[in-house]
DNA sequence: ATAATACTCGAACGCTTGTTCTGTGTCAAG
DNA sequence: CTTGACACAGAACAAGCGTTCGAGTATTAT
């Protein structure tokens, strides 16, 4: 015969519990206590809310920190958790030199910021100085970039080959972002854009390497021509 | 005479204590108590411990839930704090159809996905049905959207007039990601990049709109040509 | 000097909370 | 029928923890 018990998965009961966690985590910052499990779940025994805290931690859905006061997480939204916090150092535009940031920035003190799942980072990057720009004007378009873009920069004074970096040509008192390659006789400044052709650099004139890009976010809130 | 106190702000302690919870918050996964802290910190009595905690609070560095075990939370890093899980449904190219999630996805069974964090998106569309997909091939490079980048989408079989749509041109076979427009004769699929010229539809075309674009996101990990 | 603050310590109180142990009823397998 | 795994209740224990109080010591203002 077959086990006909509710043992498929997850029992009504666990799902309550799980739900309720999740729901009292919104609601009050912080976890319930096996207690107020028992209350909102119609368990009148703290040691049965144990025992479905145990199977729920067997099966993965829950982490427990047990002899610690309400120390449970659920694992299932928040497998990834942290995010990266990215102070927004201004605008970057094809006529203005780059801001970035001094050494001794304290990226906590910065009024406007934007928030980067750290699950989206190449891994490299995390926790480093990164900083971000606001793209103004279409001047970026042949790089992808948009007006109204975000580029997410490192701090970098060189480049590899097939970066793509964020310089400022003095001489021609521009900036731009470019795909960056070491040639002979200079540099080569590739534009993202194929269909473009690249910008050469002679090894006497001034190039300064500002930044690598290593993200570009473009929130799609209706601009469009 | 002045008030040359330490009280510029932050004492050195006050600082002491935010650091160890930070850091004890990523080591554990859920605050210290207040004796940890007393330990670390070289406090001796748990009431200067609370002392401490009651100004950091009143100065809007941390919350606190009084009679809660380990109820403190930084605000520091954290006022803005959750991101959305967005399920990353396939891949979007030119020659084929584009997969959309059906009603009864879950998106917690998804393999594969994607985080955003909330506080990046049009505030709108959160917590809603979104999905992603990953952009294969640079067919979509006159929507300023190039080879590996992933969209965000939010399903739509309508769109308003200037917002970024995924439409199905099923007489075309051809997938493509367009800014939207309704004319008196047909609609007008519009470009990203301006320097290209819009698509014109006829009402008698077929047209199907897939999604609007919510989001790009592109991950600069060394493409380049 | 004196008073007022700011800061620190130590100890005790008592509630909260996870843990554990004993006991009961159910249900399917042997 | 017996056995045993499973689901559940209740009570009691012990540790963890926030709170409070009394008291002492700097530091600053009057």
């Amino acid at each position: 015969m077959m086990m006909v018990r509710k043992s498929k998965g997850l029992g009504e009961r666990h799902q309550k519990i799980l739900d309720f966690i999740e729901a009292y985590q919104r609601e009050h910052k912080h976890p319930p206590s096996i207690r107020e499990i028992g209350e909102h779940c119609d368990i009148s025994s703290t040691s049965v809310v144990n025992y479905y805290l145990d199977q729920l931690e067997k099966a993965g859905h829950i982490e427990r920190d047990r002899k610690i006061s309400r120390g449970m997480r659920l694992m299932n939204n928040t497998p990834l958790g942290d995010m990266l916090r990215v102070p927004v150092m201004g605008v970057i535009q094809a006529g203005e030199p780059i801001p970035i940031p001094p050494s001794d920035f304290n990226p906590f003190t910065a009024e406007d910021s934007v928030e980067i799942a750290s699950s989206l980072m190449p891994a490299r990057e995390k926790g480093k100085d990164l900083f971000a720009l606001h793209v103004r004007g279409e001047s970026m378009i042949d790089a992808m970039i948009n007006d109204g873009d975000i580029v997410i920069l490192k701090p970098a004074q060189e480049a590899r080959n097939g970066e793509m970096v964020a310089v400022w040509l003095s001489d021609k008192n521009e900036t731009t972002l470019k795909y960056f390659y070491k040639e002979k006789d200079g540099y080569r400044l590739q534009p993202a854009n194929p269909t473009m052709k690249p910008i050469m650099i002679k090894k006497s004139e001034p190039l300064e390497i500002k930044g690598k890009v290593v993200m570009v976010i473009r929130k799609v809130d209706r601009q469009a021509a």
